[in-house]
RNA sequence: GGCGGUGUAGCCAAGCGGUAAGGCGACGGUCUGCAAAACCGUUAUACCCCGGUUCGAAUCCGGGCACCGCCUCCA
């Protein structure tokens, strides 16, 4: 591969020069949802930065195999079935077609591999087994623990020693563990809950372990990139380490990627504060363009503070570089320069905001237009935009003509009876029905209002 | 307490050793009856503070300060 990609891994802390275990192909597993409610814009931001790097991987030629799962066994999934008195699968259904609805929404591609922990149990008993054979997991009471202690990188990905992790946990203390960080691969089943038969008899899955599964199902044992938020460095990214690495040699992946988490007006966005912001609800007030390009003009792994506000500005500024492109000259042409630079920004860590960055500049100094638009689709596919150039359009021929006409109609007259101010009445008149009133040299046209 | 991150103009945001991208806003100008829009121009001798390394530091090192996240379920 000529391009020399390089990215930051959060295994090392270090960025690093890219190189696949296979030349010329790239595995990545991103840790999809957990399907006990809609999802919403944090997903939609983890979706859309591993998104935009699939997309690129394969733009500068890597054969990537892409593999997301759904998590549709778990707690949070149950005690909402019991909140409702259905089946916990028809909850795990319900939020899993909507999450896939939700990325199509918001233009993602579907992953190569989809795979939900529910279809995996066979596997999964059988991962346990090995790791029990080789001495890193121990049953008690119907339940399987892996022993943190007989596995000696613990901690590596979070950079925590067991010492200090054993001294500032916040577990409950669980009398069938050996130590206190040990967790579950499996558990005991309770009464109503969903349960598979196992070796130790009826229970399901821990959470962790289905990852370690999927991934290798489809991947392999040792695979290029292991993605998803910050948040789940520890304990589920630690964790699933510790459970792949017991029993095969080497790394588990050799680059973990994490992307940043969002704010809501300054706010850690939690269920508890209230703020929020399901996918659907923002795909509705927002085109969803504007939504990954609010993205993706921050760095992945930097924290984004989502605002109406913030959104806003985006906007204006698509507004404007859309009538920029569209008013430029032909006579300066530059794509060539803009499609060498916007691959250099994203061949170092994915840095989609320095490629807007350019972009921007490049529009702006004239070098994009009308005639050279379609030499941009690179960018455009990578960045999984498109349409956008007709935001505006859409917009313009709306609704309302006729009254709107009538009050421009109106204002003419006044205007060129010198009447100044019935004709600001009659602007600002249109203007609370929502309309700008644009006047050109010898016409005056209109423009809705902004938001 | 441990680990990690962040601190760059009014706001947002790149930059990762060679002399501060970009966006929003603001201001000035052109246009206009006046506006709006559009266009042109201006907008950080300077990157939280203090030391150090270097010919050279926002960038590296040491020490502070502030904010945030994780350490319990979380994208």
């Amino acid at each position: 591969m000529e391009n020399k990609l390089s990215l930051y891994n959060s295994l090392t802390n270090k960025k690093e020069v890219f190189k696949p275990i296979e030349d010329g192909k790239v595995g990545i597993y991103v840790c999809g949802p957990t399907v006990y409610s809609s999802s919403h814009m944090g997903h939609a931001r983890s979706a859309i930065v591993f998104d935009v790097i699939v997309k690129f991987l394969r733009n500068i030629g890597y054969e990537v195999t892409y593999v997301k799962n759904f998590t549709d066994i778990d707690d949070k999934i149950i005690s909402k079935a019991v909140e409702f008195n259905v089946d916990s699968k028809e909850i795990a259904e319900k939020y899993k077609q909507e999450y896939i609805k939700d990325m199509k929404d918001l233009g993602c591609i579907e992953p190569d591999f989809q795979p939900c922990v529910s279809d995996n149990i066979d596997g999964i008993i059988n991962l346990i087994l090995s790791i029990i054979d080789r001495g890193f997991a121990y049953e008690a009471n119907g339940d399987v623990y892996f022993n943190i202690s007989k596995f000696e990188n613990y901690g590596k990905l979070s950079n925590q020693s067991i010492d200090s992790m054993l001294t500032n946990h916040r577990i409950e203390f669980n009398p069938n563990k050996k130590n206190d960080l040990d967790f579950a691969l499996w558990k005991k089943v309770k009464d109503n809950e969903p349960s598979w038969d196992s070796p130790w008899g009826k229970g399901r899955p821990g959470w962790h372990i289905e990852c370690s599964v999927m991934s290798c199902n489809h991947l392999g044992s040792n695979f290029d990139i292991h993605g998803g938020g910050r948040d789940l460095i520890f304990p589920h990214h630690e964790n699933e380490i510790a459970q792949s690495e017991s029993i095969n040699e080497g790394n588990f992946a050799n680059y973990w990627l994490h992307n940043g988490l969002i704010n809501i007006n300054q706010e850690k966005m939690s269920k508890s504060i209230g703020n929020i912001i399901n996918i659907r609800d923002a795909l509705e007030r927002w085109d969803f363009n504007l939504i990954r390009i609010f993205f993706l003009s921050h760095h992945y792994r930097t924290p984004v503070d989502l605002s109406e506000g913030r959104l806003m500005e985006i906007e204006r500024s698509i507004k404007k570089i859309i009538k920029r492109i569209r008013t430029n000259s032909p006579n300066k042409n530059n794509i060539k320069k803009f499609n060498t630079l916007w691959k250099e920004a994203m061949l170092d860590d994915f840095n989609t905001a320095k490629a807007f960055g350019i972009f921007f500049k490049c529009v702006n100094d004239g070098e994009i237009n009308l005639d050279n638009i379609d030499e941009i689709k690179e960018f455009e596919n990578v960045m999984g935009i498109n349409g956008w150039m007709n935001l505006l359009a859409i917009k313009e021929e709306s609704k309302g003509d006729e009254i709107i006409r009538e009050i421009i109609d109106k204002r003419n007259l006044a205007r060129k009876e010198k009447n100044w101010k019935l004709a600001d009445e009659l602007r600002d008149k249109a203007e609370k029905l929502g309309f700008i009133l644009v006047d050109k040299k010898d016409s005056t046209t209109w423009e809705p209002k902004d938001r």
